[in-house]
DNA sequence: TAAACATTTGAACAATTATTCATATGTTTA
DNA sequence: TAAACATATGAATAATTGTTCAAATGTTTA
């Protein structure tokens, strides 16, 4: 209580560099936006949906299919593929009793593959 | 108990395409490339550190300065900045009484920017 | 050398998340 | 139309994570 150092207090130490720090502030990534590329990154930061998704650049696959691939319960890789889902990642179409699912945004591939560079050097 | 539908059970259900699971599941990424690859993204998927990369991008800052760029306590900036140490994505230089953090993988930058299509797209 | 400063660190806490289990939904087949 | 199948869903649980707080470390300055 009644110390908040972060903001207008009496003394306003800290702050090394002002002007490079206006700067910044000046061209810094909308909130949103800095919401909205770390909710990407969240959901590829996980492994089995890394796995998912490899498994779908190789083309359309059905829930079962990507259990077994996955080494996971359906169940689980239902749940994952709903959030791909909301995301916009991964979209399905449904032939008999079976949903395939495919990939549903091309940067979703660059991104994996740029990430692979940095796995790989 | 006593059922674990996902292996070799008596029936063997479910596996809609065996030939395409075996072949995905040859060229599957090893674990831990699939680890460390969720890893990278996982790193990135954090809003604070999202505007920290975002302000080392334009050069190196203290931490304090950080702290003001982010609107963060002094405390949670470092804590995100030993994260990010210690996956060798930043370095830094002592300056006196301050450390000057700056970015230390160039894979960092792409994958920022990669993102950031998806974002704007 | 004591005080001020910049940063780090560890513990504690709340929030988020991945998985499991049980059940529900929708489709096909006998 | 009942049974089998494929998948989805919600609740529960355990694990992980981001932030805060208090205290420690290392550096400079008075």
């Amino acid at each position: 209580m009644e110390n908040d150092r972060h903001r207008e207090d009496f003394c306003e130490v800290h702050q090394v560099h002002e002007e490079k720090v206006a700067e910044v502030k000046r061209i810094m990534l909308p909130e949103e936006k800095a919401q909205a590329l770390a909710q990407i990154f969240k959901t590829l930061g996980d492994p089995t949906r890394i796995r998912i998704i490899f498994a779908l650049m190789q083309g359309e696959l059905c829930v079962c299919d990507l259990a077994e691939i996955t080494d996971s319960s359906e169940s689980s890789v239902s749940h994952h593929l709903r959030l791909l889902r909301t995301q916009k990642l991964v979209k399905y179409r449904r032939e008999g009793k079976n949903l395939f699912y495919s990939l549903d945004d091309h940067h979703v591939e660059k991104l994996f593959k740029e990430g692979l560079k940095h796995v790989y050097e």
